[in-house]
DNA sequence: TTGAAAGCGCTACCAG
DNA sequence: CTGGTAGCGCTTTCAA
């Protein structure tokens, strides 16, 4: 492997001017430039990112933190931070982890590898304890969360306002006749509790019947829309409409249903959450809270960078969802 | 930030012995070894992975380059490698793209940030002299390929039988008394080229007609579903089966086919690929070709890490499909 | 068992 | 415009 010094020989400068004409090109004279260059050319020099990170402290690197990759919501958020860091010259760090244990091995991995900055995405809180760790580890590194907020000089967040989400879905249904409504989340994180709280304040606003009947624990995914319905079947509970915290989940929860005769929107009205194309796939489609993820996911992006650019940011930003309504309530 | 320098100094020793309580704990005094642990806990010591990084010329981080993480199937994947590498203490980099040219410029960072190890998800070709590009960056960095072969001396490649995956799909659907199928190629990538390859020899293998017309050229996902049932029917085709790259568009054209009054699989017998959720959540569900991710993905990762362990590995691992039938046949 | 010192490859400051 | 040099924080001989 080439350094500096044996470029420097060859083309006999000294590696400052080596240096220089890699990161101040203008301050070298055109010739000595153009020798430098072209030894660097032919030799295929590649710069050490690790010895230059060590003296600007700096690998130009951040790290993504969220509970499973596997989730197409995740993903999306995912390729999006990638896309956005790829232009500002920064490489992300794909870390996976819905456990404590690794959530705080990779804080301290991060910490080590000295990232610019750690992004969260999804809800943080698997522990309360999480603000310890982060403040451990990171120092005064920046940390932009999602979905949470967390109580740190350093950290900034970013919010999808869910009550206004469960506003516009449960206000859509009562519109339709709906008065039994029945909420399944799909996970016992933090952004799922919140959501029912949010589901809660939405049903009392439009003075809907509303207590813990309302609301079904499930996972996410297809097992999950399929566990939820059955559970709601066999509780003997018959509402006229499911909210779903995934689109996924719905389109399960719909077949379940299906399966069993119903009649989708007559028999039971579905509304999904995310806005995927998993809305698209269901028949009847499904009318979805549309949770903007791209935008969102740059905002987030956009966020990071500005603190890293030492632009003031404030700390917490609200996004609102919409309701795309189709055919399935 | 605290260094060796500091945690030296608070604990009376040199920087050599705090060096020696971290990496061989075992050849220092216990007493010694003593103090200088309560000094590190007690300073919240991190050591700097950058440093460290410089003087052992590895970070411990593996690059995992793969055409678009939003793509189940290449979640899937990037999430296994994770975990496993997780495991092992290394940290994943993850590169998304499908250009050409900022696959290049992924190879550059990854060369600078001095990465153990390479793995490219989906086939490397979206041009021939990509070759020459790791030669020229990763020099010999280990490579590990999935789908394609490299000509290079450090690279390794593991290997879905696509040719025994058609000839199940083409088996069993001849099986069932179908003569005149269609293959619905996803992209134009050289994963795509190769399965409409291999579907040909199975055409040929069992007898039946195969010109161009057996073959459309369509995207992936929703709109790639339904964009090749548009085709298929204003071309006038009429074949009895179709063999979709992947069960997402399998699903969006099986969902247009009925939208038309196509009953499934009378009327119109459908093969999905990959077996992902999206055949479970298809009416009827799909038949799928297994290509059994989680075991590909895990051969991946443990080649890679072989590697870098210094084992001797075989150049090309091969893996075989399994055919799911399901209700779509 | 411990310490001194020589790097790892690069940046950035200071002289000239 | 150019070169010398002092680090960045750590590992790793080599002596003691």
């Amino acid at each position: 492997m080439m350094t500096i010094y044996d470029i420097a020989a060859k083309a006999q400068v000294s590696i400052s001017t080596v240096s220089r004409v890699l990161n101040n090109p203008d301050k070298v004279n055109e010739n000595t430039r153009k020798r430098v260059l072209a030894v660097l050319e032919m030799n295929n020099y590649t710069p050490n990112a690790l010895a230059r990170g060590l003296v600007r402290n700096s690998m130009r690197t951040v790290g993504v933190i969220m509970a499973d990759i596997r989730n197409i919501h995740f993903a999306q958020t995912a390729y999006t931070i990638e896309n956005h860091f790829f232009n500002w010259g920064f490489s992300v760090l794909l870390c996976n982890t819905s456990k404590l244990e690794k959530k705080r091995d990779y804080l301290r991995i991060l910490a080590e590898k000295k990232v610019d900055g750690v992004i969260f995405v999804g809800s943080v809180f698997s522990d309360i304890n999480i603000e310890r760790d982060i403040k451990r580890y990171l120092h005064s590194t920046p940390v932009v969360t999602t979905n949470s907020v967390i109580n740190l000089p350093q950290a900034h967040s970013v919010l999808m306002d869910h009550n206004y989400g469960m506003e516009l879905a449960v206000g859509h249904l009562k519109e339709r006749g709906h008065r039994n409504i029945i909420l399944v989340r799909n996970s016992r994180s933090y952004n799922s509790a919140n959501k029912v709280k949010c589901f809660h304040r939405a049903m009392k606003l439009f003075k809907l019947p509303m207590d813990d009947d309302h609301v079904i624990e499930s996972s996410s995914g297809y097992q999950g829309g399929i566990e939820a319905v059955d559970m709601m079947i066999e509780s003997g509970r018959k509402p006229s409409a499911l909210i779903f915290c995934d689109d996924a989940s719905a389109l399960a929860g719909m077949l379940r249903l299906q399966d069993d005769g119903y009649v989708i929107p007559r028999d039971m009205a579905i509304i999904g959450y995310d806005q995927s194309d998993y809305s698209l796939l269901a028949r009847p489609q499904l009318t979805s809270i549309d949770i903007k993820i791209p935008i969102f996911s740059s905002i987030v992006a956009n966020t990071l960078h500005d603190i890293l650019l030492g632009k003031e940011v404030g700390t917490a930003i609200n996004l609102s969802p919409e309701l795309v309504i189709r055919h399935s309530t």
